[in-house]
DNA sequence: TGGCAGTCTGAAACCGATTGCAGAGCGTTG
DNA sequence: CAACGCTCTGCAATCGGTTTCAGACTGCCA
């Protein structure tokens, strides 16, 4: 059916070792033989059989990626870039979305194992014995999350919650408050971390409004909570929350910015979509999903690299129209 | 390193025949020396390898899924329905994405052919004749497409369309503009035609605005065209340039929906989240995936097929806040 | 008791590539 | 001229499963 190795040796007049040669070690075979071999090979439309090579290399060329949620506008760009990254590499990506499922998120780890070299894991909920198990069992790197001493590539979110704080600060607003995600989350801790810490600093007060589920509706129901704080501008989990939180605002009969200034991170394409458009902390999606792909094959050809490879990527925040000057 | 079926097969004290009968055709093998078969690989924790069954079988468990822009909201549901059903039949999928560019999708399809079962394609705009080749290369099911006798998923654009113009026609508008996708777009051409089918059925007058980019930047270029045309209502390409038209109308100084009535079609998350709220002509798009997966197995399980499966999926109007009954 | 059908199991070939090892061919040097 | 080394190539083993085929065993019937 399809054209082997043995097609492309037969037709070349060498043996398949010598196609096999010429294909994956081009310098230690004659020059006159490969290019034989190549211009063969290429006229008969050979492609090798990637189950057999992987049978006998062990590797698959395959690398798997576990996120929560596609349908959370923040990933398609993660998820663009690590494509891009892999295929340049000759690497397939298989993606997986969990539904949110941290409980499924080991399963999913467990069942891919075998199937890839190695396994891309977006901001798990996983408990840390979970995280280990998971990379016991395949090479592994970790975004938007760090723990122990596995690879990971994460926002830098103590100098971005400083950004906001200081964006903020400068508009007069000296009462905050900030409206977390999943208790769980490592962002969420990380950013509750990096705004106290930026509040202080700012000798400006923040409020804890509470913990949301990271969604439009997360928003939505952050609201009421966010009124009764008392605060004159409010940082969100991340940009979906913030929307949310806008829009719920708004039926309220509270204006955003001028009653109310609003905050979001991630900078998701819809932020700058709607009315207002989002003031959020940017950070660069695709380059993070680029990163953690250049970590993993890193992890690959140096797998008893016991040095820890961690990548913090920088922040940017982007001022648009839900914030503004604090109203006396 | 990895636990083999040889391994389970001296642990069971069988030969490697019997475990590989047990685990796959357990029928016909010993209802004693099946339960210990599976026992003891249980206990191993035996995972086939895949790489190894496929180089037999010439199966491999994947199916790939190509598609023109992940960062497309429409896409990520497709994909989730995609991604469930293909797990349930165990298989994987891989993702990629060709960024919007058409001339790139054939070479995909070529690169992945030899690694995957079948292919999904989401609306292409590859010609027919690239089409024929690439269901040349691997089995396909197209989704958001039909072209010969190729399996598909797609909308149901006629009566979609139909109950776009019966619900504005109902809100007495009798001059509805049409801002179209690309040119080269089988959804645009299908849409227009159920347009102007249903705006000839109920004796209204239907716009052609134009062709723009089916994004929200799109949505805003097409603005100037929309006012000229001096129509009450406007059905957009989708949701995206349907938000970018109401944006753009809203810096105009034009409501919508009191001066003008906008719908769009895909009915994206986000679509529900901006003010005002989109009416939106919403199609199944988890199911879709899922319809699309259980067309390509079937496909790979009767390759001869002659015959053509083909699935068009029902529509429904989500009437929301950018339509309102026209002022004459 | 012998023959036969039927059930279950094992040995071995095979899928398509990679790779260790050995040997052919050639040039160089003492 | 012999010995040696180097470059290049082919043979054959191998990866981990599946599948064909033949044979062992059982039970049943004549």
């Amino acid at each position: 059916m399809a054209v082997t190795i043995r097609d492309v040796a037969k037709a070349a007049g060498v043996s398949a070792s010598t196609v096999s040669r010429a294909l994956s070690m081009p310098d230690i075979v004659d020059a006159a033989t490969r290019e034989r071999v190549l211009r063969v090979a290429d006229h008969l439309g050979y492609r090798p059989n990637r189950a057999a090579r992987g049978l006998i290399t062990g590797r698959t060329g395959n690398i798997g990626l576990i996120l929560p949620d596609l349908a959370n506008p923040f990933f398609p760009s993660v998820v663009k870039g690590i494509q891009r990254q892999a295929h340049e590499a000759d690497y397939q990506v298989f993606v997986a979305d969990t539904d949110e499922d941290a409980s499924a998120e080991l399963g999913l780890v467990r069942s891919l194992a075998k199937q890839v070299d190695g396994i891309i894991l977006c901001s798990p909920r996983m408990k840390p014995a979970e995280l280990r198990e998971a990379a016991g069992l395949a090479p592994i790197v970790l975004v938007n999350r760090k723990a122990g001493t596995i690879p990971s590539v994460a926002m830098d979110n103590a100098d971005g919650m400083r950004q906001v704080v200081d964006h903020l600060v400068g508009l007069g607003h000296r009462r905050i408050g900030f409206v977390a995600g999943p208790r769980s989350s490592w962002s969420t801790r990380e950013r509750l971390r990096g705004l106290r810490a930026a509040s202080t600093r700012a000798g400006v007060e923040l409020v804890e409004v509470g913990n949301f589920a990271p969604t439009f509706d997360g928003g939505i129901a952050a609201a009421e909570g966010v009124l009764i704080a008392g605060v004159t501008a409010v940082v969100a989990y991340n940009d979906l929350v913030a929307m949310g939180l806008v829009s719920a605002l708004r039926d309220r009969g509270v204006d955003v910015p001028s009653q109310l200034s609003v905050v979001g991170i991630d900078n998701i394409q819809m932020s700058a979509m709607g009315h207002p458009t989002l003031t959020t902390l940017g950070i660069p999606k695709e380059k993070a999903g680029r990163r953690a792909v250049d970590l993993l094959l890193h992890l690959l050809a140096d797998p008893s690299g016991t040095a820890t490879y961690e990548r913090e990527l920088p922040t940017e925040l982007l001022v648009r129209q839900s914030t503004a000057p604090a109203r006396p």
